[in-house]
DNA sequence: TTGATGCTTAGTCATATTGCTAACTATCAC
DNA sequence: GTGATAGTTAGCAATATGACTAAGCATCAA
């Protein structure tokens, strides 16, 4: 597998768990501090710990602390690739349903024939 | 967790799969057989059948058997809910930004005074 | 310096994931 | 009907995931 596959894989991952998701909607309005973002969830500190730790690892947050306070915050460039991948599929997509256009097409010209 | 949140979490844990992933790009080519799916991956048939079913799941595909032979195809609608969330965090965050540039603008002007 | 606060580490547990092989079923071609 | 083909099911093993508690460490406030 390429990095570029790995990289995919750890940032889908990271998007593939409700809390995670709802920890950088949350980092989208700005960064907050690690207990700020367990309260609203109900879990353990430790889990949530582990989340960042996912979405550090993908590259979604970044965090740095300050005395006793982590403070996390989103990386928003790190969502390209997936937006990317995305539109790759569509182009594929796409291009498939032209040349499957262009040929009913070309098959009614010939059936005018 | 609403329904919503739990297709998300389908969807995004269907598309963290290297292995997937290539089926899905595949599959953006055209539909395609079991089997036809199997070979290039080089893994065991019940492997890619295991595959198919979490695509099948999340909706990122339809497969229909005739005969004997079961044939795949891409279901492109299926990603929207995944350019939708995306969508929304960027939508918050360029929110953010704005208020920020908005504050920043504010503060050089009563500099100015 | 002592206590509270904020985070971190270690260890446990249940479940899910991802691969496999072996055996089975269903269909198609003779 | 026999054999090959296409897919399916069952069951196993290794590893990963996501939750927890308990205990530890570092810092700040009084």
């Amino acid at each position: 597998m390429t990095k570029h596959q790995a990289d995919l894989s750890l940032l889908f991952h990271a998007l593939s768990d409700p809390t995670r998701r709802s920890i950088l909607t949350r980092l989208a309005e700005g960064p907050a501090r690690v207990t700020d973002l367990s309260e609203p969830t109900g879990y353990s500190l430790p889990t949530v710990m582990r989340h960042l730790a996912v979405l550090e690892e993908a590259g979604l947050i970044a965090s740095a602390k300050d005395g006793r306070v982590r403070t996390c915050a989103i990386v928003p460039e790190a969502f390209k690739p997936v937006r990317t991948w995305l539109d790759e599929q569509r182009l594929i997509w796409e291009r498939r349903l032209d040349r499957f256009e262009a040929m009913a097409l070309k098959a009614m010209k010939e059936k005018d024939e």
